[in-house]
DNA sequence: GATGAATGAGAGTTCATTCAT
DNA sequence: AATGAATGAACTCTCATTCAT
């Protein structure tokens, strides 16, 4: 039984359903089935909490999408794979999505943890920018690219999180139309 | 000098310099220049406050956008004026967008005031219907299509709100490369 | 019925009869019956609290020993007179007496205090130094003679507060033995 | 390496240096090398530890002092011996010598640990006794003169810790002329 | 005996809301 | 209608103490 990993669960769940503000820590100590003191072992203030379990999270978002990337592949077959398997952890994590979307563009997000996070995009740059090369996807920044693939994909599944496996296909080969050229 | 405005101005600015929770009703009272007890005439509390600033500026946006609707343009051209519309509202109204942006998916938005804004659709999506008619849009989920758009252009503007008006027709024209078939 | 001075009374007996850590702001507040919040619309903090009692009873402390001064009378006289009035201070108002000394020499009481508080005490030099160059007072620093017969003749007071008219009266002239040359 | 003087020392510089509130046990802990636990098999708790200590610093100043203590020497030199004692104590331990002060008058410090303390000042009443019975001390209660002479000296030590041979010879005259008859 | 993770009571403080003026 | 002093519930966080190892 790992505390520090039931902490981060009891925040999740409760962020997500209930809003951060109207999660206390008590709440989340009940929740977690442990005291409000020993939260503070392992996290030292709610923000730093908040801020961890972001980082911990697009980790282990990106880290599941890079880990199956084959980069010798056709750049369209890596796109439709890696927003396939994005498409999947919003699914299977679905609490974790809608946390993420939840504290993207928000103070409580140090600098420090966006810098962290914001590393872990390079791997997806390199996509697009082999598509550019090949001219197969659009003469435009990169990141004007991504950003836009990514707010649309992203507030799909979180306005349709029952969304099944012929609607996904769907919506991905949209943002390939979005961004091919 | 209307005193709702006043108090609905300085609400707006400082919930999305300072986020929220950071914006007491004190510090609102301050910025409106009145006293606590008559921001309470306007609105009964602070979540009140919050959802009919919600409900307002959504209301404006689409406002906006359906004033300069021409229903007899082709469904392009009226799909590009409407979005352009958005973004100019977007750009001109920084805060406000910023506004919606931070309290979408959020529970401080009631479900009534949810229901409310989403009537404002619905001359968006007859453009979206028509051009499925007409065959040059993809036959998916109308409110399928309009929310991949509305993420695409949205997290764009958010991301970039220095953006040029270059920049605006490119990703204008990925969110219609998108849904066009 | 002045609010601030209730606070600020409930505030001193209570930090004295019961120490500073064993009074909470919550008792504060019912002994000065009045909200936990209302002594936040007077006093920033519980140090800050701490502090202005602090100050406010030095102040008046030595405001109703110099009311009475008399610069041109002898300087034994004066001696005698003045910490007289202080004996009668700290007897009329041993709540207040004991709180000075409580704070005396605490990390509570900040530089600031320290300082506003310093400068009452120069009245009270001025007679020492009249009788050093009189050559009836040692000939020793001012501030060594004048911390002698204030602790002396404090420790006195603290450890017997229910002293009388003639001990009062020894003890001071102890303390003129002392700095008398 | 005794474990319970490095808890006590640990305990004395930190509560000296820092104010005893803001002295955790923890901290304590670090300071003393030993984990929080261990301090508990050693003291019940952080108030018996304070009172253990102050009972322990008391001893020792007293001890120090009558130690050198020559009964038969004449008073006056007797007298000044056992301040040049405390002095001297005051100033090698300055923390301990804070300590004392710190809690004097303190809700902190138990009836009994005042109890046991309080027999310690026995042999030094002698002295004041004898001097009144051979007429060089005034002839006022035996209590009162030692809290005079004690208050005065104690206070100048506080205050001026950095205090020469000289200031020191001048203080304890002090104190003589103050009691002598 | 030694340890420190776990605990939760209780601290100081904030702030949405009320209400007498 | 306008005000802001008063309120106290509820917050985050601390820390003396316990106890399984």
């Amino acid at each position: 039984m790992n505390k520090r990993e039931n902490i981060l669960k009891a925040a999740l769940k409760l962020f997500v359903t209930q809003g951060e503000q109207a999660t206390s820590m008590k709440l989340i100590g009940k929740e977690a089935k442990c005291g409000i003191g020993t939260m503070y072992n392992y996290f030292c203030s709610k923000d730093i909490l908040i801020n961890e379990l972001f980082v911990e999270i697009k980790t282990k978002l990106f880290k599941t999408i890079i880990e199956s990337l084959d980069t010798n592949a056709p750049v369209k077959q890596q796109f439709i794979a890696v927003w396939l398997k994005a498409v999947d952890f919003a699914i299977s994590n679905h609490l974790e999505y809608r946390y993420l979307d939840m504290f993207s563009h928000t103070p409580k997000i140090s600098k420090q943890s966006e810098e962290k996070v914001s590393k872990l995009i390079y791997p997806v740059i390199e996509i697009y920018e082999k598509g550019k090369r090949e001219g197969i996807i659009k003469d435009l920044d990169t990141i004007t690219l991504i950003i836009f693939t990514t707010g649309g994909i992203t507030e799909s599944i979180i306005n349709k999180p029952d969304i099944n496996e012929q609607e996904i296909k769907s919506i991905i080969l949209m943002a390939w139309d979005a961004v091919k050229s």
